[in-house]
DNA sequence: CGGGGACTTGATGGTTGTCAAGAAATGTGG
DNA sequence: CCACATTTCTTGACAACCATCAAGTCCCCG
């Protein structure tokens, strides 16, 4: 059938090693991608050889919209499985519910990119970091656990701070009992209300439509 | 006509004097908006009376997408002029160009809110602020003239800093030749290519499908 | 067991926030 | 149009925080 044959051709499931390169900034765009499994880290470079890395997409994540040129590469983080999308940008109304899902997902972005942002509000490390554990850990959906795919180099450059600054703080947020680490890779919360009063809590009601709380 | 009655329904031109609130934080969703003229001041508020400026729309920049309640406040920081347009969600085929348009539009919040993102990256207050000032001016098109329709205050809470860094190194960037005061609402790009040495033009190729360069 | 990378921690200096005061700009009423 | 009040902006002094430099520890892997 023509229909099934086209979509086929329109998302195509790919996988990557740890490590690999989905795309690198400045290549042209081509695809969006929807991620099944692993994590995903996109990263800016600059030219004096800083890097921002702008997001960790895990599960259900997407990424990849821009126009034009690539603005960041995406790296594989862990091993990896992704979606892969062609954009469907003309006018005409064939795969119109792959558009419309389309739309949505680059809408998800946007909200994610937003979240992203209020990090830099937090007046200090200690709470930046506690604002972004917090949030991977609700992101991620195991509990109180908290599995950190990245280095201290990746949270540094996705925050603004030093991978000395990090550690520092999480050592902090452990001394004061907030955390516990299991190892450098896997933090528990141990003290919730603590933790979510000390980053402070002041979503106006998080994610309430795609939330479907059994 | 039918079809041009539903097109009034749908997009329709209001102005805001100065200070005017657009629609506030948490409320329902029920509009996006596209800026005809003037400014407007994105805010985000803490439960702690902190603020975070995510942006300044100014004319043809989108915002308001969020589905569900708004996660920020839409004020007017000048006099201002916006077209509010009704979200088109539904799977059916009709106003497709329209549906179009508004996903484009998505799309440029989403390529906006990233851009905004890197000004996090830049290690100190002086590079922040001046890669801040670049863009906006840039962005708004007078050639080296950056009119500033925003407080002190208000570039404090979009970059992460206080009022007083602020005006600190605005200060020091006039005192280093890069920049020159007219008054303390109008600056001057005095040299271009140090200024932009300094903040460090990194681009991959700044929206050159946006731009029709003359 | 030994090597190398990632992480942690200490010491120090630079940058920014805080507190405070003064200067400039803006608005108001006479 | 000027005098005055109010707000905004600027600047100084000091303390807190973070980056840098450096060393040491842990962990992974051969």
């Amino acid at each position: 059938m023509l229909l099934e044959y086209k979509n086929v051709r329109q998302r195509e499931r790919q996988s990557f090693k740890k490590d690999a390169i989905i795309f690198r900034q400045g290549e042209i765009a081509k695809y969006w991608y929807e991620v099944v499994s692993g994590h995903a880290r996109l990263c800016h470079y600059f030219g004096d050889g800083r890097r921002q890395v702008t997001h960790f997409p895990a599960a259900g994540d997407v990424f990849g919209f821009e126009h034009g040129l690539r603005q960041f590469s995406a790296e594989a983080l862990t091993d990896l499985v992704l979606i892969r999308h062609e954009p469907l940008d003309g006018l005409d109304s064939t795969h119109s519910d792959e558009k419309q899902a389309q739309s949505q997902a680059v809408q998800r972005a946007l909200e994610s990119t937003e979240r992203n942002l209020r990090l830099f509000s937090q007046p200090n490390a200690c709470r930046r970091i506690g604002a972004f554990l917090l949030d991977f850990g609700n992101h991620s959906g195991a509990g109180d656990r908290i599995a950190l795919p990245m280095s201290r180099q990746d949270l540094a450059d996705h925050l603004g701070l030093t991978m000395h600054t990090v550690s520092r703080s999480i050592s902090q947020l452990v001394k004061r009992g907030m955390l516990a680490a299991e190892s450098p890779t896997h933090l528990i919360i141990a003290d919730r209300p603590a933790f979510e009063e000390f980053v402070g809590v002041d979503w106006v009601e998080p994610d309430s439509h795609t939330r479907t709380s059994a």
